[in-house]
RNA sequence: GGAGGGGUUCCCGAGCGGUCAAAGGGAUCAGACUGUAAAUCUGACGGCUCAGCCUUCGAAGGUUCGAAUCCUUCCCCCUCCA
């Protein structure tokens, strides 16, 4: 808090983006005061990812340095739903589900925020009370030209693709959400420049001071090309067992792990560059991303279940071992004899009885540690059996 | 209101009367290999009582021996004109 100017924006800049203005963060933090930090959260991902970590750890560093977060959770605008980045509209979401996800949301950001700095805000709670005129009002104070200079409105408009007019919405009011919270910065992705850059001309045009915009790049998934997401199922979700977590991480591509280190890792530069030059002459790209994994692993949970998540990794992929925890299961049955293939689907280790049967026939099923060759291969009643499928699905069945 | 273009399997996207469960790419999954759930290569990728059958190409009808492909109506999207 006391350090010098210059070395307070060295930190607030380093990672990140871009930071507009420069020049009107320094005046605001010459005043001393605790800045008002805003960063909007999209209710319908109640379950928070290293993408999110990204922003959450730069919201902790300014935390740190004696800010104040106000973490505000898109009730209002969820139900609009957040053109950014998708191609198309969303369906809204319900009140019952947006206050579901909202919870749950608050329950995970503490994993990384300081509680006792942090405000949980709503933006229903001063959208609500906005009426129909109001509204106009708001979408009054900009034109269908300046929306579309939104680089993914643009994209949709030029390749002939639907944009909802309420759509237009949504970036004129996460800008008056910053009238609303009188913000002083406001963090987000490199994708929301836009929508941010909206509450700096809402600010002026009610007599604020504009907040600065802080944009920190976006985390790729674990496919290495998409942003990471929920909905396309490439994420390391924060809350999730230490052992997907690492399983995860190791999944990362060689290649897509230094950026994965670069945006989370708290290693010092030095550090990771020195990895790097390492790896350079010859290191095992793997011993890296395992020095990471751990790493990650620790934070959201401890050290030991990161030691743990390794020797099980190794157990399991090293060894080709069973891991210890296999999931147990009893399935119930009038026939003296099941097929495989059908106690595959009935188990949930496959999705289907063809998918099943393609399993089997591609040489992917374990019945007790040996691969099964035979399609029609069936299990009796009474017998409890331990089947893989691929490498990473397992379960103990015992059938009665 | 008028004219035209379009809606295809998770996504993108070909097909435009039979040889279509539907090219190609992506994602995913399996196998091989390995340094790992990396990379690479090979294969699979609607469902089922699985060498056979059933259901899919916006929806519902119709023509035909036979339709994703033709016709009718409806729903939705886009473009241009007004």
């Amino acid at each position: 808090m006391n350090k010098p100017i210059t070395e307070q924006l060295e930190i607030i800049k380093r990672g990140s983006n871009e930071l507009l203005v420069e020049k009107e963060l320094e005046i605001k933090l010459i005043t001393g005061q605790p800045l008002r930090i805003k960063a909007g959260f999209d209710p319908t991902a109640p379950d928070l990812h290293l993408g999110h970590a990204v922003l959450l750890n730069k919201l902790r560093q300014l935390q740190d340095m004696g800010h104040h977060i106000l973490f505000l959770i898109g009730d209002f605008t969820g139900m609009i739903g957040d053109p950014s980045g998708k191609n198309s509209t969303r369906p809204p979401l319900t009140r019952e589900q947006v206050s579901e996800n909202a919870k749950s949301y608050t329950t995970q950001v503490f994993k990384i925020l300081k509680q006792d700095q942090t405000e949980v805000v709503f933006n229903s709670s001063w959208m609500d009370k906005l009426n129909a005129a109001d509204l106009i009002k708001l979408a009054a104070t900009h034109t269908v030209a300046r929306m579309l200079e939104r680089d993914d409105f643009d994209k949709r408009y030029r390749s002939n693709q639907a944009i909802a007019i309420h759509e237009f919405l949504y970036p004129l009011i996460q800008g008056y959400d910053s009238v609303a919270l009188k913000a002083d910065i406001e963090l987000g992705g490199t994708d929301q420049k836009f929508n941010l850059l909206m509450g700096r001309e809402l600010q002026k045009q009610s007599g604020q001071q504009p907040q600065c915009v802080l944009t920190m790049p976006l985390l790729e998934g674990l496919d290495g090309v998409n942003k990471m997401s929920k909905s396309l199922d490439n994420y390391v979700g924060i809350s999730e067992s230490p052992k997907e977590i690492f399983g995860k991480l190791m999944s990362v591509s060689d290649q897509l792990m230094w950026r994965y280190i670069e945006l989370l890792s708290f290693e010092s530069l030095s550090t990771t560059q020195q990895w790097q030059k390492e790896v350079e002459i010859g290191r095992n790209p793997r011993d890296i991303k395992v020095l990471f994994a751990k790493e990650i692993v620790t934070r959201f949970h401890d050290e030991q279940a990161a030691k743990e998540a390794l020797a099980d990794f190794e157990t399991r992929f090293k060894r080709g071992a069973l891991p210890d925890d296999i999931p147990e299961k009893t399935i119930q049955t009038e026939e003296n004899e099941l097929l495989l293939s059908q106690l595959l689907k009935q188990t949930g280790l496959t999705a289907s009885t063809s998918e099943a049967l393609r399993m089997i026939t591609q040489g992917g099923v374990k019945l007790n540690g040996n691969k099964v060759e035979d399609k029609t291969t069936k299990i009796p009643r009474g017998e409890t059996v331990i089947l893989q499928v691929g490498k990473r699905k397992f379960a103990k069945i015992t059938i009665a």
